[in-house]
DNA sequence: ATGGCTGGATCGTCCAGA
């Protein structure tokens, strides 16, 4: 079973390279990331000729995550918990059935947190990110093969920066947002690329600017984390690069990972 | 790069992103 994770950067404007892409890859389960579009103008039948089923959860202008799989939803859940004032649209998970059992598939957009001395938002990455700690560490007592995909906003190594150095004020690579990010993985995840290798130069995003792709100024923040059951299943995990280079890209690339699971 | 691109909302120009 293959799934990936992409920041689309807007699923409407992205609409051709989405189809073009599902062609060519296959994903199984797919978490789409900046969809920027409400639930309604979601282009929910092109995604459906392909033969997937489509749960989204919209937010007007920005934000916005979705879930297109060909296995069916046993179960959908919309928005991380703890905190019932957040409108921001940046979590859902899918329930599926498999041959070992459950699987449940996140995709987050985690906060930016910029500018880091902005009242509200660097405190609301942070606060973000303790409620999915505690939902993980309540999701991981379930035992399930559990895949947390997303963009993570955070740059987690310096080897996952090009440049770290131009990072260091910037709310990507604040100690806090890093540790944060470790916290997390060490409750028992598995960050999928860095289990096949330690490589440097492998990034995930390149900002339009700057000819920053051209020059492979980037930042790996995409990122899967395996459960320990999700982790027993592990086959391979790859950046699928050359999508960047397409006409009209998101300035993000899918990330994608093979499981040795199959539908129930 | 105190951001020189892009998408979206809206219809001239601002917000948000990373």
């Amino acid at each position: 079973m293959k799934i990936a994770t992409w920041n689309i950067n807007g699923v409407r404007a992205r609409i051709e390279n989405l189809v073009h892409w599902l062609g060519e890859s296959d994903p199984d389960i797919v978490c789409l990331q900046e969809i920027k579009s409400v639930d309604e103008q979601f282009p929910r039948a092109e995604i459906e000729a392909l033969g997937y089923n489509v749960k989204t959860h919209g937010q007007k202008g920005f934000n916005g995550v979705a879930l297109l799989s060909k296995l069916p939803f046993d179960e959908v859940n919309r928005g991380l918990p703890g905190d019932d004032t957040d409108e921001q649209a940046r979590f859902i998970e899918g329930v599926f059935s498999t041959n070992e059992g459950a699987l449940r598939v996140v995709s987050l957009y985690l906060p930016n947190g910029n500018p880091i001395d902005d009242p509200i938002k660097f405190p609301y990455k942070l606060s973000w990110m303790a409620r999915l700690e505690r939902w993980a560490q309540e999701r991981l007592e379930l035992e399930e093969a559990l895949v947390l995909a997303g963009d993570y906003n955070v740059i987690l190594q310096p080897i996952d920066a090009r440049n770290p150095q131009a990072w260091v004020n910037d709310a990507l690579f604040q100690p806090q947002s890093r540790q944060a990010l470790r916290q997390l993985i060490n409750l028992g995840f598995t960050e999928a690329i860095r289990a096949v290798t330690d490589e440097a130069d492998i990034y995930s995003f390149w900002d339009y600017q700057g000819g920053a792709w051209q020059k492979n100024n980037g930042i790996r923040i995409d990122h899967l984390l395996l459960s320990p059951e999700a982790a027993n299943r592990f086959g391979s995990a790859f950046i699928e690069k050359h999508v960047r280079a397409w006409e009209k890209p998101s300035d993000h690339v899918p990330v994608a990972i093979q499981l040795d699971l199959k539908a129930a």
